[in-house]
DNA sequence: TATGAATGAGGGTTCATTCAT
DNA sequence: GATGAATGAACCCTCATTCAT
């Protein structure tokens, strides 16, 4: 392999193979040595484009917050009617965590290993929503008979949980449906739950 | 302090103090020297008892998995109709959960660092009620508009979520109650909804 | 090699090589690998044994502290007189100093490199010297033409200068004593000169 | 700021740099990158003008000679009869080593890490003025109870070792004046001393 | 002249594990 | 049962040096 000479290649290169192996192991089990190993470059050149492995982490992190984010907004934006915004906003959430676990590992590691920046921007998108929440349930567009922060964790809860542990309901209740097939019943009944709980009665 | 002699003892000092630190930083976050020092005995005592660290903390592992077991056991055999149980099983497991951030946290690491035992261990409990629920559906005493695993997703899932962000929506949406008012409020409004996802139509 | 389990044996041999090593090349010139190289063990050791570089290069120089303290409690104790008490202090630290150059360069790289609980300790020394110097002024043993400071300067000062420069004078003045008749030559000239300058005129 | 394309101003720059930090810092405890980063300039040019990190040293270390030689020239043409000299001598080392601390601790650093042109420079220099010394006495000029080397040990180490001291020897001995003040008595009665040593008696 | 990408060696430190006592 | 001496590998990081641009 020769040398290339690409620094800001080199840079998104590391950042990408950063970003597997911190989900996979997390940040005290992934070492530099195997990042720089997976580019096919040396130890000491990570180190000088992102001056420490904390930094390393911190870009990986707010990349990915920044994706997130950007998928809420488009949600957003695309949406003309409350229902339809809530819809939206599930759907493409629920799409986002589950097309590679890397977001939900990393949120996870995050959390765990205190990395509390990540965990506070996680928490101010949380708390945007349900400020939304709250707002239509003050303009009267949706029921009130749940504060917004129950309601959002009826919500996004079984999202989180569901992703973890679809594939072992699949094996312990032996469905046969796959693995999509399962995803799209379960999101459309959430939809329907989410209806049912924010409709007036 | 007579600490000498008594392996027995020992073991037990070992197992929580490394229950807690495996807690707090995960398994490759906390060192056998660290454990040590918290027990107040030498390097290699705890080798001497537990073979490797893996094994120590597989037995930590399998401890709080039995200590969860139990919960749910009583909870069981404390219910008499089908309701009951569910409420029971519900206010015991949020609860357990609650007490302290243990039991939650080393169920991430575990889940995060592949720790398959623990996760299948859990899975399996988390898939024996999912039969129970099947059962209720098929005997005809609860409703069957879901499916058991999404029911259950539908009311685990937010136990989880709730207990890892509620300090957050706190802040956020500046409430004034104490956490456990917020978790008072939360469990009723769960339950109510058990009921409600429950109740034949 | 058969592994010794010798601790403070091992510990001995350690600070024995650190203080040749530190007084060669410097804290940061050092490295704990030709230390432990030095010494047929393994990195690891060292670090075991001190916790730490720094805390390695403390000891080594509380050592050398220790060990002129001692000189010159002994040099003291051994005077009946307050002349016989500077000629003995004098001879003692200038045989100490001479001895190997170890202190000389342990102290001079511990003042550059900053190190400054050995230059405080050095201070105390000298500063302890200082003031026997002002009591026999205020007695009136002893001439008060010079105060305590700067007589301590014109003596000590030339000690030091002649252990670092007296082989260059050698060389460039084409001396043909042996280092050991100039040293004494030197020792007794420094001395002719105190007595002078602390002879009441 | 023009910063480009001037090759000599960016060596001076580089310089200059490099000697505040090897004087602070010793020469392995200074990196090439911290100079670059103090001149504002990239890691590599420092070494595309100096082609090494030693060069760089050394060149440092002969402006340095460079400058004292220069000011012992001085002193030397700026007198006219020896006790003049002397003083004059003394007086201009006094006030070169004691402008700012750099030559005196680049000459500590030359000594301890054997960089040995430097000491032999610095010792070049010394055995000039004993030559000088021995030539004085010859002629009749000054008194030889003291052989040369000696007698410019008297006079040359008390300096050094002031400018060391000093500093600890107003915190120990309490004293009120200012360093200034301090540092003049202290030149004074050092120049007595010389006179009366230099005396015909 | 100047930049900065890239390397490779080495440094201090942590740590699981082994083993003599 | 218990201690702690000893190892060796791995880790993060620093740094002089090389070199493409």
């Amino acid at each position: 392999m020769r040398k290339q000479r690409d620094g800001e290649d080199t840079k998104q290169r590391v950042l990408s193979a950063a970003q597997e192996l911190f989900a996979a192991k997390g940040f005290s089990g992934t070492s530099l040595q195997k990042i720089a190993l997976r580019c096919g470059i040396s130890d000491g050149l990570i180190l000088h484009h992102f001056q420490s492995k904390k930094n390393l982490y911190r870009q990986v992190l707010e990349n990915l917050a920044e994706q997130y984010t950007q998928v809420l907004v488009q949600a957003k934006e695309a949406s003309a009617t409350p229902q339809e915004m809530m819809q939206q906003t599930l759907t493409a959430s629920f799409n986002f965590w589950k097309q590679d676990s890397t977001y939900q590992r990393i949120s996870l590691w995050a959390y765990l290993e205190g990395q509390t920046e990540f965990a506070e921007k996680e928490a101010y998108l949380t708390a945007g929503l349900a400020q939304a929440v709250k707002q239509l349930q003050v303009q009267g567009l949706i029921d009130n008979r749940f504060s917004p922060a129950v309601l959002l964790t009826l919500v996004i809860g079984p999202i989180h949980f569901w992703l973890r542990y679809r594939e072992q309901f699949r094996a312990a209740l032996n469905l046969i449906e796959t693995s999509d097939e399962l995803d799209q019943l379960f999101l459309g009944q959430l939809i329907q739950l989410v209806m049912e709980l924010s409709a007036k009665t």
